[in-house]
RNA sequence: GCCGGUGUGGCGGAACUGGCAGACGCGACGGAUUCAAAAUCCGUUGCCCCGGAAGGGGCGUGCAGGUUCGAUUCCUGUCACCGGCACCA
């Protein structure tokens, strides 16, 4: 009888058996719940196991499917849930879909498919690829941004928002109620168009007026790029020249009232409070620069021309008010069409109407300075001098007050200004180690010089920098000219958008045009079906579910208001933007903990439970029941991971939305993730041509010598890597490899590539490696020809120590998310212990079933499906999802003897073998006793002797 | 322009706190198996030089310096690539 060739053995683990034997697994552990977690209270919540809360970032299913950098931050996570399990945690790791957006809508517009339809479709299909990879999600706890059921609380939350306001004495949010009782309680006085007047006097709508400007979630004017043609508000980037980037269409910059979040009132804590999370220390630094706080002064300007009135101005450097010698406001400010008005100068007007056309991305293209004056002008307090107020677009209305004071000696972009308009210029810093030659700005930090005015009063002369300010800032307080003042980048957020696939307001107008919040009991204010999706041409902004006249007009009682805020019968038409897709992703990681809760957006025992911990540093202790700073994390989600494109907006808008909840009483913590992890990007082979152009990847051949050249030309290219796109035809398809080698395959190759967080190009040709490793841990456990387990009759001592070495050095590499070395080192314990082809002597090599059932549970993290197969065949029973991680015994990770290099002037010379516990003075003895050694030596005794013991000897001589 | 990151064999990468550079995988080369090929298995593989061989020597972590007994690791300068921000006063 023949012996079968290898490939043709019956138990060989081909693609298509691990195919086979991984559906069959999946099929099995859903059936049975396998990763279903309990929470408290529920029956099978084991109370004694600590928690691990470890979130994906939740994608958005397109309709194209899954790509590879989905599974990859996927994998690591469900890598670490798998291991976090067998270490004895009940771990919540659950998925969902960020369902609302454009692309649906696009499509609906091009064919009429409501989005719903295809967004389903689209859910269908990523959630039967992800549960093809074996991913231990709690499926049970699955949610989509676009169920009623949750963003019915999205809308919630937003009218928590829409009904507080923020404390600055208690930097806190408040309910809004709670600003009204004060109001009437101690009937203040507030702001009315008709000047101060106090509470009591105040009429129903002066007093709405007074609370609409405290809201978290106000209705706010902002200027937008309007395209009447499409129908949209277009982003910045996505205006060319006055058109838009797609069609080409007219664009016009309009005001348009729309809903905001007050985000400024946070910058302060979301600043600070990222001192209180693991997270990149890029990311960080990102989202610091974004909330951008700079500190200064604000310092008011009388305007010369008798109105008595001023011009504000911010600036970081009221050291520098002496060298003020001119001023600019934007083309926007207020002043500037005053001066028009007032001028009739034909080029300012022109420049002011050039300007406003403009749009800001444009703007910011030529960095060539424009400007015009106003034929205004303006005292400098400093020197009591009379100084000429410009216009100019480098000056933005968005910061501080649209206007500064230039100080062309220190500041670039006046000192460019002062050179092209011949303004005066005047040095009052001087910098030590760079001198003023008046050829550049001098923006360093320096000596105050020519800073004092009899005339005001004001002298810094010889300060430095720093108490030159305050000095200047003191002296500006008590004449009541300026104030210290604090000043961010950071912008409110524009939350409206003029979509029809987003989450509805929860608001209503009446007739007077005033807003009012649906009570809460009425939501969801469900998202109407439309006949017809394109966006409405027109003039004036219109959202397309004004398409939804039926919807849209409708009574105070049928929309749901409160018969205490309208009476039932009362006209009313509905807000007819919608959210912008940031919306549901801000607080989904809070539902994921009771995603069925009817009555509350989240079970307030659930998000205690899975949010709130001690932090490991303050010792053991009972689960905390409330946040103590002192004793727990500040933040909730254990681990969250997913890619660094989401650095700034998504995270910082999440973590203002859980800021607002947690001043509320709503959730436990101050922050939302307590750990961050950026997976890098996956990228793909492409080729370059000399003069850095692109060819995609199938005009391009390999030539035997490993050079490429483009076919059609015999150029030589380059191969790089770059993003998988549809033109470079290099995107891969999760799909086509798990068909080829399977999910366990697909999964280690993806976390053996590299570092998490690094990008790194995907090499198919690499992939067979991984394959041929579980190939051969598979031939280790069973017989091929048999499917029967194998097993040696007694354990190799070298394997042992090896297998505890393993379990330990890959325990503690699934820690620090290194998963590529963690692997390397199962391959190295596979290779130790292989078995060629064929051989299955159980006297010779391999491991006894003891070890492989040991070796089973540790490769289960990383490749769950064989590794459960392997366990089976050798006995196991129920699944390793039940197993712990095997433990290790500290001794056998100790070497008895050990080898270290011996060098000589740094250069290695030898190899000696030592007792691990040799003392320095005997590790010496053996290294100068070296016949390789001696050699070196030149005859004479060393001059030094370094031993570092157990890792290396060095001799000077 | 500013901020951040990365540069290690033909390729992906390893080296955890300054202590044997190149673990592990791919590819390549040689061999086994096969009628043959694919697949699989075994071995070799940083580069250069001397040697028939055993063996020996030199160079080497983008580049140039520095600190140190010793540097992929720390410092200074510089170049390249990638990512983010961009007149923020």
């Amino acid at each position: 009888m023949t012996e079968p060739a290898p490939n043709d053995l019956p138990h060989r683990y081909s693609g298509a058996y691990a195919n086979r034997l991984e559906e069959a697994w999946q099929a099995r552990l859903e059936a049975e719940g396998a990763f279903r977690q309990p929470n408290p209270g529920e029956p099978g919540f084991d109370p004694s196991r600590p928690k691990f809360y470890c979130l994906d970032m939740f994608p958005y299913p397109s309709g194209a499917g899954l790509h590879v950098g989905h599974p990859e931050g996927y994998t690591a996570t469900d890598i670490i849930c798998r291991y976090k399990r067998m270490k004895g945690f009940n771990v919540l790791h659950p998925m969902g879909w960020d369902a609302f957006g454009l692309p649906a809508e696009q499509y609906a517009i091009a064919t009429g498919v409501h989005p719903e339809v295809t967004t389903t479709k689209a859910i269908d299909t990523f959630r039967r690829q992800l549960k093809r990879f074996g991913f231990c999600y709690d499926w049970s706890r699955e949610l989509a941004t676009i169920d009623p059921g949750y963003y019915r609380w999205t809308q919630w939350i937003w009218l928590q928002a829409y009904g507080s306001w923020f404390d600055p004495a208690l930097r806190k949010a408040r309910p809004i109620a709670e600003l009204e009782a004060t109001l009437a309680r101690e009937d203040r006085a507030i702001e009315t168009a008709a000047g101060p007047r106090r509470w009591s006097a105040c009429s129903r709508l002066e007093r709405q007026a007074h609370l609409d400007r405290h809201r978290l979630a106000y209705l706010g004017e902002q200027t937008v790029n309007w395209c009447p043609k499409l129908g949209t508000v277009l982003a910045n980037e996505e205006v060319i020249d006055g058109r838009s980037e797609r069609g080409g269409h007219p664009v016009l910059r309009m005001p348009l009232k729309q809903w905001m979040f007050r985000i400024t009132a946070y910058a302060d804590r979301l600043l600070e409070d990222l001192a209180l999370v693991d997270w990149p220390e890029s990311t960080k630094t990102l989202q610091a620069e974004w909330i951008g706080r700079s500190e200064g002064a604000e310092v008011r300007f009388a305007l010369d021309d008798g109105s008595g009135e001023s011009l504000e101005v911010f600036t970081t450097r009221p050291d520098t008010i002496f060298g003020a010698t001119y001023m600019v406001v934007a083309p926007e400010h207020p002043l500037v069409a005053r001066a028009v008005a007032r001028s009739g100068d034909p080029r300012l007007a022109a420049y002011v109407e050039a300007a406003r056309n403009r749009a800001d991305v444009d703007r910011q293209q030529s960095k060539e300075k424009t400007g015009c004056p106003t034929g205004l002008h303006a005292v400098n307090p400093a020197t009591g001098g009379r100084i000429p107020i410009w216009t100019a677009d480098y000056v933005l209305m968005g910061y501080g007050t649209g206007a500064i004071m230039a100080v062309p000696a220190h500041d670039e972009r006046d000192f460019e200004f002062a050179r092209a308009f011949d303004l005066p210029i005047v040095q009052v810093v001087e910098v030590p180690g760079t001198p003023f030659t008046g050829e550049q700005a001098n923006s360093g930090e320096g000596t105050a010089v020519r800073s004092a005015s009899a005339a005001t009063g004001l002298s810094i002369d010889g300060l430095a920098t720093a108490p030159a300010k305050a000095a200047v800032i003191a002296w500006l307080e008590a004449r009541r000219l300026g104030a210290r003042r604090t000043n961010y980048r950071l912008r409110d957020w524009l939350f409206s958008r003029q979509r029809y696939w987003g989450e509805p307001f929860p608001i209503v107008y009446d007739a007077e045009g005033l807003h009012h919040p649906v009570s809460a009991s009425a939501l969801p204010v469900a998202l109407p079906p439309l006949a017809d999706y394109s966006p409405i041409e027109s003039d004036s902004p219109q959202p397309p579910l004004a398409k939804a006249a039926d919807w849209a007009r409708t009574t105070a009682g049928a929309a749901g208001v409160d018969p205490a805020v309208l009476p039932p019968d009362a006209p009313v038409v509905r807000e007819t933007n919608t959210m912008p897709g940031w919306a549901g992703s801000c607080w989904y990681y809070l539902r994921y903990c009771s995603p069925r809760a009817i009555d509350r957006f989240v079970d307030a025992g659930a998000e205690r439970y899975w949010m709130l911990s001690r932090r490991r540093s303050a010792g053991a202790g009972p689960a905390p029941d409330r946040f103590d700073p002192a004793t727990c994390h500040a933040g909730g989600v254990d681990l969250y991971v997913g890619g660094a494109e989401h650095a700034v907006l998504h995270l910082l808008y999440a973590r203002f939305w859980h800021k607002m909840l947690f001043d509320l009483g709503l959730v436990s913590t101050p922050e939302p993730m307590g750990r961050l992890f950026h997976q890098g990007m996956i990228t793909s082979f492409a080729y370059q041509r000399r003069d850095k152009s692109l060819v995609a990847v199938d005009l391009v051949e390999e030539r035997s010598d490993g050079t490429f050249v483009e076919k059609a030309t015999g150029e030589a290219v380059t191969q790089i890597a770059a993003k998988m796109s549809k033109s470079l035809r290099n995107v891969v398809n999760p799909d086509d490899v798990i068909a080829e080698h399977g999910a366990d395959t697909f999964r280690l190759y993806e976390m053996y590539m590299g570092p998490l967080e690094a990008s790194k190009p995907w090499n198919t040709r690499d992939i067979v490696g991984v394959f041929r490793f579980l190939q051969r841990t598979w031939r280790l456990a069973i017989d091929e020809r048999t499917g029967e387990p194998l097993g040696a009759a007694t354990a190799d001592p070298a394997i042992e120590k090896l297998l505890h070495r393993t379990i330990a050095k890959v325990g503690e590499d699934i820690e620090r998310l290194a998963f590529n070395t963690a692997i390397a080192a199962l391959i190295e314990l596979v290779n130790a212990a292989t078995r060629p082809t064929g051989m299955t002597d159980p006297t010779r090599g391999g491991m006894t079933r003891d070890q492989l059932e040991r070796l089973a549970r540790i490769l289960w993290p990383f490749a769950p499906h064989v590794a459960d197969e392997i366990a089976a065949r050798l006995g196991a029973t129920g699944g390793l999802h039940r197993a712990a991680w095997p433990s290790f015994d500290p001794a056998m990770l100790v070497e008895d003897e050990v080898e270290i290099p011996v060098q000589v002037q740094g250069k290695l010379r030898a190899r000696i073998k030592v007792p691990a516990k040799a003392s320095a003075a005997e590790i010496e003895a053996i290294a100068l006793g070296d016949p390789q050694v001696v050699p070196h030596l030149g005859g004479r005794p060393p001059k030094k002797v370094i031993v570092v013991p157990g890792r290396m000897v060095n001799v000077v001589t």
